[in-house]
DNA sequence: CGCCTATTTGACCTTTCTCAATAGATGTGG
DNA sequence: CCACATCTATTGAGAAAGGTCAAATAGGCG
């Protein structure tokens, strides 16, 4: 992952959700941003804070942890570009533990900046709202995962999710996708345990779909894990710019020009 | 559950989230609807439609439902005042299928309306807005009980959930709750089969916590529910109204004056 | 009464968990 | 650069949870 101005990321991810105009570019340009570092499974917010701004994912993943009910179940990951407690600024108070998984650089942008956009451009607010319902439907999606697919289909569907939502943004081109969390972490975002976690990593290895080694999962057979994982990328409410929805998604899933529409 | 005016328990509902005036609750009784009626597993709204107004329901139970993947996962259920589809104010496309659980009572209520209330009383908009996040946070809280909570105790936190939501509007102010739905619906959100779901239930009649029978349950230990789901209703995110948390969470927890904090 | 749907039961199988131990990687201070 | 401490990944074995299939039973309703 590379690093850009910071709101380079941010701005491709809302126009992944919404069309804007050079002028609403311009605007997120000109966003403040005090930019900190974060190691590890560091704690980035708390919960019964309240937030006086909002974070926006640089470089690295974070994610949402809830302690409450024994296992540090994660309810959702996020990617470089997107806004994780993007709803604080309805609501400033946070209800949830919010972790960097692996290095992690995150700009604090003040509420402020997100209102006084909504208000001088009625697309920008239009974007932002449709941003958030895109979370909202991620997340949906991820319990319907949870709710009905065994451990092995929900392992391939996060790694497909995290692979187009980084593509989104301009990252992992090639069909590789740093993994800078543990197994354990992924266990908790699957909602199975860390041993069995192992196991299934491994039978994707076996099966040929990907490699874990050095901090970094390879996909080696795309279609495989896509068809695997039974991965439609609909729920994630993106733009079909200029394209049919299905050539728009067989681009979005291909791996890199070899693997046509058919493979869905 | 009884009939009252369409505006009631959606009035009820909002004050459980935040602080209205005398003169909001009048905005709110001028709300405009066209009541529909609809039998079990009906489809209120499918998957593609672009809403112009939004489902108030007045009786009865809806919820979400997804068919994509395999079983037909359902990812949120609504009581009496909840307004399922109120995220098409902001992007009209609806992407899951909402079906009645049971048979209920629907009002639907222009867009429109939520705007104009929304630009007339600063009050009311941030009202819309914590009931939108305390949706969102329930959706969190249930992906953490399906992650990391083993059948019994998701059958039981269910039931918990929805007598404390039906409290929420006036409703099952005994510990009878409705139960219009099958075994196979609750099979359903909880992410388990049918097969498995009944055998919960008879374990939970087993252990004295409840009964289901004539459409209707009865909680018969409300506090060892309680506890055994390892209920809390703080995701809920419900306003506490001069009241201390704790105080107010065992008014919610309570079976009807006999139980102590302590029994949480 | 008879049909249809929902509930219940039993048997068997698969998935997943837990516990415990081993091996590998990473990082730190000497 | 090594030795040690720590965290992470891997493996095995036994147990628990949950799924599937098939059949029997019980309600509800025309």
């Amino acid at each position: 992952m590379q690093t850009g101005f910071a709101f380079t990321r941010f701005a491709d991810r809302l126009m992944s959700v919404a069309e804007l105009s050079t002028d609403d570019v311009d605007m997120l340009a000109r966003m403040p941003s005090a930019i900190r570092h974060f190691a590890s499974h560091d704690e980035i917010r708390r919960p019964g804070e309240y937030a006086s701004e909002c974070c926006v994912l640089l470089q690295g993943y974070t994610c949402w942890k809830d302690d409450d009910h024994s296992a540090g179940q994660i309810t959702s990951i996020h990617v470089p570009g997107d806004v994780p407690d993007l709803y604080t600024t309805l609501s400033p108070r946070v209800d949830a533990r919010l972790c960097a998984l692996g290095p992690a650089v995150v700009a604090f942008v003040p509420h402020r900046f997100f209102r006084d956009i909504s208000a001088m451009s009625e697309r920008l607010a239009h974007a932002l709202s449709l941003l958030a319902l895109a979370e909202f439907a991620s997340l949906r999606n991820w319990l319907v995962i949870l709710g009905s697919c065994e451990s092995l289909t929900r392992a391939a569907h996060l790694i497909c999710e995290i692979t187009v939502r980084l593509r989104l943004v301009g990252l992992a081109r090639d069909n590789r996708i740093p993994s800078p969390f543990t197994q354990s972490d992924l266990a908790a975002i699957c909602g199975i345990s860390p041993v069995h976690a192992n196991r299934i990593i491994q039978d994707l290895r076996r099966k040929g779909l990907l490699q874990w080694q050095a901090r970094t999962i390879t996909i080696t057979n795309w279609p495989g894990l896509v068809r695997l994982a039974g991965f439609t990328p609909d729920y994630l409410r993106l733009r079909q710019p200029h394209l049919h929805q299905e050539a728009h998604h067989s681009e979005l899933l291909m791996t890199g020009g070899e693997m046509p529409a058919s493979a869905l």
